[in-house]
DNA sequence: AGTTAGCACTCACCGGTTAGGAGTGCTAAC
DNA sequence: GTTAGCACTCCTAACCGGTGAGTGCTAACT
């Protein structure tokens, strides 16, 4: 693998990248020498771009039409290439006035967070809220309603907090409820959401004597590790979206909708992705023939080292990976600091 | 004003509308004589749509392309020609079982609903969830979760339930935030929460001693408040409308969607319009500019007599009218029951 | 009088052709 | 190794004539 590029290979490479990121047209070599003073002339460049062409990194939609990047070039584009964009004060700013201005509560995070994270790159962006399953049980309590009916309110952990409305069966006392609350937080206290199954559920079975109240409580608990099971998705921009030129085409952009409007696999596709901090994956580099041209960078996030989820951002492989690439890593350490702020 | 149509006009007028909206294509008066047995030639037929766009019931693009429904047209049309359309037994059966598999919690009733209108019109749709200003404080309790924090949960009326973690003052005891909460429910059970402001809240002010305490129930009461005033709205069927073929062009599905992601404009479009039952605005008779080529259905439904909420079809003015409208007529009721099933 | 057939006319919508331009690869000179 | 020159490719936009759907008008028919 002669896959070592020599200097100027790299700063033609680079350039083709910059420019076709911007102008989203098949860039030449004239253009090139024209706004990028690479020292040579266009015909020397035309000589190092088919030399690039000739090693995969770039490709040409036909004879007599500029260059574009190949997905292999974007890799060694993003690999090294690429420059250090960090986000900007004024963008810093920005997203904290974001947050402060529009969450109020933590559920709001996850597609505020998407919503931002669309405007700033103006791309689609997908946002995978944390599972709760590693959540521990901290305790289930009930509120009188009114003579008929009560309210039941499960906490975890985190500071998530679930509650529902429960018809009171006939003949029992709000005393019962009670009476059962202690039961239950006496066996499940410090689980996590994940280990309370119908196991631990049939001890406490035994313990209560009416049936119809163990349904109830089995029915909030239950409807807790739904939640907890069913992790959100959030998406942002597909306005963002339309403004790219690689959308301007309206069956793309259905058929790009329609995709992602199947959560379960969009799920998988992230989850495929969830990893230490950063990834991106280019083009063909993708597994789903549905992306082999869009690229998608994908960030996982920790809350208290346990319960984890993913930013991501998903765009034409003409993108603006570092300034997305810097976005994500930021967002990264920002949420936790958000939901921690807000669950407090 | 010559409005009177004699028997035919009518009939041509709706054979061409009819069929303008399966075709999406202008339509000639060869088609309506071939399609639609209305008994004469096309040269009559020719005839009678001359009159008709005379009239203003249609437009023509160009000489030589056929007709299209005006505005009027289309409002004719719907005050008077309309077919009956009931919503067939396959898709109330279909309907309920949407709700029933996807919706366990009040608050997805709204967005599930929008996503159920905007599949069955093949359109954009919107919801507004009912303002809870006229809803009735009920009871605020609070919930120990730990030495640092309690929970407060704050119950209205018709169910909804709403809940804010509370870091405690230091020196307070869980004790008293049970006092303060006696306190409040006795000044404030029955009060709309709309009727609930400064005023009630000073005089339980002075009858809690730390000043913090108070702070803190003010806080989850403004929050509720907060949530009461502002109405949600929610959208569905972004994707359908590209189906349309009004929406081809990527530059009008942008200009549309950019509208409608102004949240404020679309609540005010809609408060406009809210009112007894059923409403159509068609194209031109819309006030807002960006909405002259579309039409906008909206029903307005009630809960308890006192919330009420909006339920509209937004999408380009050749629409299946007849199908929206009683879908919207169904809906309207069907909404109510689903709400008043869930909040048991 | 109302209806219909016939006909000339309009105009969007093709398929093919052409001119222009951007860009390349190659060759030969520097 | 670099560059100027040049022939070549191929996309794009503009032009053009034929086709067809549809109209309006007129004259004939019932």
């Amino acid at each position: 693998m002669a896959d070592v590029l020599d200097d100027r290979k790299k700063r033609v490479l680079q350039a083709v990248i910059d420019d076709y990121i911007t102008s989203a047209e098949p860039v030449g070599s004239r253009t090139l020498a024209r706004k990028y003073n690479l020292g040579v002339s266009p015909a020397t460049i035309r000589n190092e771009m088919a030399d690039l062409e000739m090693l995969g990194y770039l490709e040409q939609i036909h004879t007599s039409s500029g260059r574009i990047p190949s997905s292999k070039g974007y890799r060694f584009y993003v690999n090294g290439l690429i420059p250090p964009t960090p986000v900007s004060d004024a963008e810093r700013a920005r997203i904290d006035a974001w947050y402060r201005e529009r969450v109020r509560r933590i559920e709001e995070v996850f597609q505020e967070t998407a919503r931002l994270i669309s405007q700033v790159t103006r791309n689609v962006s997908l946002v995978l809220a944390p599972q709760m399953t590693q959540a521990a049980f901290r305790c289930l309590q009930f509120l009188p309603l009114d003579d008929q009916r009560v309210i039941a309110v499960l906490m975890t952990d985190a500071g998530f907090v679930e509650n529902k409305i429960i018809p009171m069966p006939p003949g029992a006392e709000f005393e019962d409820f009670q009476r059962m609350a202690r039961v239950i937080n006496r066996n499940l206290a410090g689980h996590t959401l994940q280990s309370i199954q119908r196991h631990s559920m049939t001890e406490i079975r035994d313990e209560i004597d009416d049936e119809s109240l163990y349904e109830a409580a089995l029915g909030i608990i239950n409807r807790a590790l739904d939640e907890s099971r069913t992790e959100r998705l959030y998406l942002g921009g597909t306005t963002e979206m339309l403004e790219q030129p690689e959308f301007h085409d309206v069956e793309k952009v259905r058929d790009t909708l329609l995709i992602l409007e199947k959560e379960e696999l969009v799920k998988d596709i992230l989850h495929a992705h969830m990893g230490e901090g950063l990834e991106v994956t280019i083009g063909q580099e993708n597994q789903d023939s549905h992306f082999k041209d869009t690229s998608l960078i994908t960030a996982t996030y920790h809350l208290d080292g346990q319960l984890l989820g993913t930013i991501a951002v998903l765009g034409p492989t003409r993108m603006q990976y570092a300034k997305a690439m810097s976005l994500l890593e930021f967002m990264n350490t920002n949420l936790t600091r958000i939901i921690h702020r807000l669950s407090r």
